[in-house]
DNA sequence: TATTGAACCTGTTCG
DNA sequence: TCGAACAGGTTCAAT
């Protein structure tokens, strides 16, 4: 909920005002602090069949192709579908993990298992939005992460409100910003993706699993509990 | 009427089913006449599940067993069906498949893919009768290859007229007179399969892919648009 | 048995 | 206008 005037909406309209170049940044001087590559991909409204009973969600092709990993099309070996596990990590850092591969005979892309848990834990119904996001650590090989959030279709703040169908988007190089909230400060860089930068708490500890994890929170904002 | 840029496809699917043997004899001047076995299987009046939402076609269990290729109603490999594709002609040699299974569920072997497709092309409805044939020829180790056609319940030379349901027949030695036609001659022959002999024509070209379908068209009879 | 999941199918729609 | 994409279905199996 933006209230004009307030902070997250200053930030929105600054961000607004920033060139393609944008990036994120969380204020750290620590260097060895990581850059996290903050990417929003797509999103989605979601139809009644994709939250109701055919447990799967239809990935549209141009963002499929375009921002996942490549799941063959062919039969390689007859019979057996090319498939593999695409994890995704909600705002509360929660993992989830969906099956991805591609249906030749609907000729499209889906997320199948695990799928419908999710609509269920987040009570998703048609029209609500998903938004896809890309992460990746910049120092080292880290491996990158996706994350996924949803946004209800009736907050009136979020899109407008309102918005039937058709609403699947590009994000390509548009900031999404009702994410970017809290400890992120805004700094301009060369790319387009979006960099944030993750600030270093004093009381940190080495780098280790649970810290990415802790980090990450950060990453989608203040509304942790 | 043939679609242009079909026809060399159906031709081709055509003369792949006959085999080397059909074409050969409906191609050839010489005094090779090609026999066709031919054969009527069965029939069965169309229920309205049959032609409508169901996108299916029971085949009655006792003429797929006798007359169809065997699908295995046991689950070989768990998880996979047992399912073939079957082709079938109709009386303008345009080339249906459909796919032929059992389902455990209902008990029953079924028409799916396919027949919805057919069903609306002749424009089917309840209490038509679909026949079936299954057309050999004799002249060599050639495939066989079956053909459909369909017959309106309201056509009162058909079969009486107004015939309800019950109409699944299992044609057994009785012949479809109604599609001997036209250039085809019946002889008779020692077994209880129908035998039609194509009359070589005079005008004959050599071996050519249109003369094989214009023969073709003959088998069904005289009344190609 | 009910739920989930995998795969298959089709009508509608739209660029 | 026609094919690709996909929304909304199905069957059938695993659990």
């Amino acid at each position: 909920m933006l209230k004009d005037g307030s902070y997250q909406t200053k930030l929105y309209e600054f961000a607004n005002s920033c060139s393609p170049g944008l990036s994120l940044s969380l204020g750290s001087a620590a260097a060895m602090d990581g850059d996290v590559k903050y990417q929003q991909l797509f999103r989605k409204a979601l139809t009644p069949s994709d939250v109701e009973k055919l447990n799967r969600l239809v990935i549209p092709k141009r963002f499929a192709e375009k921002y996942f990993p490549e799941v063959s099309k062919e039969e390689k070996v007859p019979g057996l579908i090319d498939a593999i596990q695409l994890s995704f990590f909600d705002r509360e850092m929660e993992s989830w993990n969906f099956r991805y591969c591609y249906w030749r005979s609907s000729q499209s892309y889906v997320f199948t298992k695990g799928w419908i848990r999710f609509v269920k834990e987040k009570k998703l119904k048609a029209t609500d939005v998903v938004t896809f996001y890309k992460c990746e650590c910049q120092n080292g090989a880290q491996k990158a992460f996706y994350m996924i959030d949803v946004a209800s279709s009736v907050a009136p703040e979020s899109n407008g409100g309102g918005f039937a169908g058709g609403f699947d988007t590009d994000a390509g190089n548009r900031l999404d910003l009702q994410l970017c909230l809290g400890q992120i400060t805004v700094t301009e860089s060369g790319s387009s993706d979006r960099t944030i930068k993750l600030r270093q708490q004093k009381e940190v500890a080495p780098p280790q699993p649970e810290e990415v994890q802790k980090k990450a929170v950060r990453l989608f904002g203040v509304n942790i509990s």
